[in-house]
DNA sequence: CCAATATGTAAAAAATATATTACATTTAGT
DNA sequence: ACTAAATGTAATATATTTTTTACATATTGG
């Protein structure tokens, strides 16, 4: 699993620590997230695709 | 967290023990999240929502 | 009505996500 | 080049998801 994170957060010019308190977890959430390093909870997902102005999960996540 | 996997699932006819098959869990687990029991993983989101014919995961759960 | 299949539930264990803390490295601005 | 801010990383702790096992209840078909 892919993720877009880091590109759409570099669009909204935020930083991993702001958005991570957007969406309320830990900087080093974010950063693993945008390494792809695990999968996260669907409703973590849906805060992040929201607080980057995606319409839809898969828009910010890349199944394979 | 609401989530219409029960209704899918029951569209495409198949018991919770089959969709649990197909996704790779236990039935239990689709038990649980079909009572909104807790919040899946997005992997497995993504798989059920798959496994029920449906493009987003946000038409199988429903995110308050 | 009987038997088989499907679903609900629950406790404990295992697996995995997330937090915490702390420090190292990189990047950006002046 | 210096400094501050941003990012990478790692170890350990905590929280949450998922499995396992087992049994109870409900539903369906003959």
């Amino acid at each position: 699993m892919k993720t877009k994170i880091r590109e759409f957060r570099k669009e909204q010019k935020i930083t991993q620590e702001e958005l991570a308190a957007i969406v309320d977890v830990t900087r080093q959430t974010i950063n693993s997230l945008e390494q792809g390093k695990y999968n996260p909870s669907l409703e973590l997902a849906y805060k992040i695709t929201k607080a980057l102005n995606k319409d839809k999960i898969e828009d910010v996540f890349i199944m394979d």
